[in-house]
Parts: structure tokens; C-alpha cells; sequence
DNA sequence: GTGAAAGCGCTAACAA
DNA sequence: TTGTTAGCGCTTTCAC
């Protein structure tokens, strides 16, 4: 297994097609710039040989590798689903394909992966970056860099509209006779969470509610489950959460304690991952154009790398949409540890 | 942005240090055989450049780039999540960092993206792949590599003890009074799949179980939406699915067609996935030790590349282990189309 | 259209 | 311990 006979190279390719080596690249890298029948004898000789062109090799020459490279914040997080079918999808279509290194939540391990994905590739898409701005804009020096779902001055940027999202989100809680929402806050270092919270206490009077907080809980199932304890303490008739997998979890975790989702707490999720409409109950969430954002960062990218002019506004904002599913419910009539019944407010 | 500006080689940091460019070399890929005082230079050279080594470059000449590849055959399927961190936490720790590529089901796809991500990486881990045993050979032949979820003649393997699950699924339907089970098969082109048709067709005999068979369904939770119509059809007391995505969908679907799961019809996954626990009901499934999988996988993969000594058996393989949950219950008495109720057999 | 030759940034002998 | 000198496999001038 793999005692490494050395892969033919060009100069294996060309001694048997008698021809010089360049011709060989050229056949390869350029074709057409190079005879029919030169052509033809490069291709059966390399056919034999089971010669294949090595992309390392090429790129230090060339720069071109044919890839691109998408970090994830966290690949096992539903939410990068879409985005990373939507980046495989326009990569795809440009003759590019997808390399993915996952940063587990960790701006460490994503220093490190970037920093090993980075040569390999003509370009890079960070989803829901976890570093610095500044980490970020040292990055973009380097190779072309498109951020999703962040802001980041100085370098081109991918988001969703999370004041609509929100605004929705908000309104449908209003109509159901809610008074007040708790945010359910996601990692301290997400942007998104800052601006999903920073969104929620902007429009939250506008809409007649009040709004509370439960501070950082890890953006997964687990995360959800173990703020479930700390949800039915403060006891809010409805919870908007960082995500649709703190969502799950907080479901869960409610529902083990014996609180019904929605009678008794309405709960809301972000993003509308895989499994928000297979969960109990199914969830209602502000839904992002996950596949969208995917191939529109890979189109921004592959404009800078081509050094394409590009649009004067470096962010480039997808709309949101709220999806009620079997979450929310009108308010509670009474609390939960036996409060009297209240009227709706005139 | 990257208006590239060519970073920092060795050559530049050796004239700032007023050195060697091979001694900065040594300084970064073995320090201890360069002289204290004229690491310090390169070091202090190197800070004020801001110089990286070029993983590419160096790799075409030793072949290290740290980095390891991991081709998945879909990384939206929960089934990875385990294997991922598995081969994640096991690199980590021998310094390696992880490069992953989606096959997204596709021989193709999966081709190329081999193709692409091999010549940046010391090895490479086939989790499910969809090549031919002959395709694998090759790969293996050019980088060391290892199989995982499948047993190819002469390349290093991992896998699960398909039989010992198999095993314990039909004795938990006898337990229940089932005479009978079928099998809702996934993608012709998994190993994995013809595994486990095999060992239900070898061992339903052996617990007084009938097999019967749906033919191939696409391995995800909208596929098995769409085998339900036939399990209906069908109409059986016990469907083994292929997998817990399938499994899911097939219980969305029944219970969408007013079939109740599992009162009338029981149901038993493979993988216990992310999601397995919180689908409705939750999924009993034939459990695989995902984690251990993708760790035992690098650690092969490591003693490949460190063309250590290997164990005799070039087929590792790990324990699997029935997790008992809510889709499975006693034999219905009635058959759905309202039959007469029979008492369970002597 | 094709070949010769000079790199790309780095590593690896080989001397010194 | 250091510097010198070949490469690694490919691309890319630049002549022919």
C-alpha cells in the first residue's frame, strides 16, 4: 500500500510522446495553444502513464489551484447546510471545487486551519468567523476573502437582514398577545449574535414588548437543553433564541421539566436548519437564504479573484423570512405557577 | 483588498538577517540545528516581514503539509458528525490539521475532489465512498489511505460490526413478537448498504424473521418521505431502514398518511445520528461508534504516513450496539387495513 | 506550434 | 552550525 512509486510527471509524459516537456504543460493548462497531433501523442502517453497533473506544483507557479476554501464556524451546525451547498453549487459551475475546515467554535483551531487552507486555495470564504476583524482583514491581504453573515469593514461581505428577520419575528409574538420577549444569547464572539440582540432591543418597544436576556449559552442542542433550567426560572411567555439548535435544545429541555411548548412558553428560533421541521414541536424560525448566502459569497469571491470589478457596496444583504411552524402560541392565560388568568390589554 | 503584494519569502527574511535563505529554512522546519543567535535574527527578520512559510512550496519538496483530507460522501449527513470530530480530535493531537471534501453522493463529484484535495495533503480517509474498490486501489497507491464504513482488498480499514448490530435489531423484533421485517435499502453504490442487506438476509432466518425488500432509496430524510407510499403499500410490522435519515423520513411520511408509528408499524435505523434522539418518536437504531471511528481511522492514517509497522489484519473492526428508543414496539394485532387480531404465536 | 531555459519558494544534500 | 547548490513539478517567457 502506497510504497510510493513516484506519479509520472510532465517529463515522464513528454519522453514518451517525444516532445518537450512545456509542450506537455501547455497541453494541459492551455490546450489548443499546441498541435493537434503533439496533442493527440501527449494525451495517449499520458493516458498510459496515468499522468495527472499536480496542482501543488502548478499553484506555486501559477497561483491557481483550482479550489476554494470555506471555514465553518462549526460543520456540524445544521445552519451551514445550505451555505455549504450553496458554495459547492456556484464553485461547481465555475470549475471549482470545495474545501472545507471546520473551526469547532474555536478561534484557535480557525487561526490554524486558515492558515493551512489559505495556500492551497485561490480564495476563501469565512462562515461565521469567530475571529478578530483585524485576523480577518490580515486574511483578506493575503488571498481574496468573502465573510457570510458578518460585517467586517474593509473586506466584502454576505448577510441576511436580521432587522426584518426580527422585526417579523416580533410582530407575529405581538399578534399572539405576547407582552415581552427573552433573548436566549448565543456565543459572545458570533457578530450575529451581537446584532440579532442589538436588533431585538432596537424594535422590541416598537412593537410593545419588553425585552429580557438570558446570557451566552453554547449554540447547540446541549447549549438549549442546559438553559433550559434558567428559561423556566425568569418563567417569559416567549423566547427568541440565537439559533434554531439552542431552540431544539430549549424545547427539550422544557418539555423534560414538564413545560409545554407552546402553551406555556412560545419559543422562536434563527436560521430554519435541518431538523426545525422534524423536531417537537416543529419549529417557528427567521429563516435565512442559507443556500443563497453560499453562492452569493462564492460569486463575490470568484469576481475578486479574478480581479473583476466588483459592486460599490461591499455588503451585500439577503432578505429574511419568519416561519411559523407549531412553536408559538398565543400567550398563556395564566403563569405557570398558577398566577390568576389575565385578559388581553385593551 | 489582496491587491497581493507578494508576501515575504525566505529570501527576503534571509537578507533582512543577513543569513543564508537555507539557514531561515532550518530555522522554521528544525529549529535546534540553527545557531541560537541566528535563529533569533530570523525570527526577529521574519516578525518584521510578517513571513509565513509557504505550506505549497514545501510540500513539493518534502511532501509535509500538515494537513490530512477526509472525503465524505455527504457532509450534510449526520452520520459524519461523529467521524468528523473523531478524525478532528485524533489530528489535532499529532499536530495534524483536517481538510474536508463533500462528495455529495456523487462517484464524480467525489473523483475530482480526491483529485483536488490529494496533492495538498499527507493522506487521506474515504469515509463511505462511492468509488469502485479499483478506484480506491489507485488512490491508494499515489497517498496512504484508509477506508472507512467498508473493506477494500488491500487498503487499510475501519469498520463497524454490521453483523453483531444486524444481530441485535432482529432480537429485539422477535422480543416484540414480529414475524417478519423489511429492509428499506439506500444507494446501490454504498458498501454499506449491501452490508446490511446481506446480514439481514444471512441472519432473519436464524430469529424465525421473514425478510423482505424496498428497493433503493436516496439515503436522506426526503428520501425516505418518498419510500413511505411503498412501505404502505407493503404494509409491514417492522422496517429496517438503511439509515436513521431514511428512517426519519419514513416515519414523517407513515405518520403524515395517518399511520402511527410504532403502533402499527416499527422502525429501526442505522447510525444513531445527530437527530436520532429528538425526531418524533424518538428512533431506535443500531448504533456505530462514529467518534471511534474517525479517531482509529487518523491514528491508521498516521502510522501510513509514518510508514510505521501495521497490525496484521488490514480490517479494523469496531462494536456496534442497538440503542433501544420509542420507534419500536410489540406486533401489532390488528393489520392496518383492519384485518382480524391474531394472538402472538406459541 | 514548439523547445530551451529560467524561475516559483522551499528543502536537502554536500561542503566548508 | 552555516552557506552553496541542486533540485521538486510545473508554468512561462523568449527565441526558433
Amino acid at each position: 500500500m502506497s510504497d510510493a512509486p513516484r506519479p509520472p510527471t510532465i517529463y515522464d509524459v513528454a519522453r514518451l510522446a517525444g516532445v518537450a516537456p512545456s509542450t506537455v504543460s501547455r497541453a494541459f493548462s492551455r490546450p489548443g495553444r499546441v498541435g493537434a497531433e503533439s496533442a493527440a501523442r501527449v494525451h495517449a502517453a499520458a493516458a498510459e502513464l496515468g499522468y495527472r497533473v499536480n496542482p501543488l506544483a502548478r499553484s506555486t507557479q501559477s497561483g491557481r489551484t483550482g479550489t476554494v476554501g470555506l471555514i465553518v464556524s462549526d460543520v456540524t451546525n445544521p445552519v451551514h447546510f445550505g451555505v455549504i451547498r450553496g458554495v459547492e453549487e456556484a464553485a461547481a459551475d465555475a470549475g471549482y471545487t470545495l474545501l472545507l475546515a471546520d473551526a469547532q467554535e474555536s478561534e484557535q483551531i480557525e487561526r490554524t486551519a486558515l492558515e493551512r487552507l489559505l495556500p492551497g486555495v485561490e480564495g476563501v470564504v469565512l462562515a461565521s468567523s469567530r475571529s478578530s476583524d483585524r485576523a480577518v482583514r490580515t486574511v483578506a491581504k493575503q488571498r481574496p476573502v468573502v465573510v457570510l453573515n458578518r460585517i467586517v469593514p474593509g473586506v466584502r461581505c454576505v448577510t441576511a437582514d436580521t432587522e426584518a428577520g426580527v422585526g417579523s419575528a416580533l410582530a407575529h409574538l405581538r399578534d399572539l398577545g405576547h407582552r415581552a420577549v427573552t433573548y436566549l444569547a448565543g456565543p459572545p464572539a458570533s457578530w450575529a449574535d451581537g446584532r440579532r440582540w442589538r436588533a431585538l432591543m432596537d424594535l422590541g418597544p416598537r412593537f410593545g414588548l419588553k425585552v429580557g436576556r438570558i446570557g451566552s449559552s453554547v449554540p447547540t442542542v446541549s447549549g438549549g437543553l442546559a438553559a433550559a433550567e434558567e428559561v423556566r426560572r425568569q418563567d417569559p411567555t416567549a423566547v427568541l433564541a440565537y439559533n434554531d439548535l439552542l431552540a431544539i435544545g430549549l424545547m427539550r429541555g422544557l418539555g423534560e421539566a414538564g413545560c409545554r411548548v407552546p402553551e406555556q412558553i412560545s419559543v422562536i428560533g434563527f436560521d430554519n436548519i435541518f431538523g426545525a421541521d422534524f423536531c417537537t414541536p416543529p419549529l417557528t424560525t427567521v429563516a435565512a437564504p442559507l443556500r443563497a448566502f453560499g453562492s452569493e459569497a462564492f460569486l463575490e469571491l470568484h469576481r475578486l479573484i479574478r480581479r473583476e470589478s466588483l459592486r460599490p457596496d461591499p455588503v451585500l444583504t439577503l432578505p429574511t423570512q419568519l416561519i411559523v411552524r407549531a412553536s408559538t402560541a398565543p400567550r398563556r392565560q395564566h403563569t405557570a405557577t398558577g398566577g390568576r388568568p389575565r385578559g388581553p390589554e385593551a
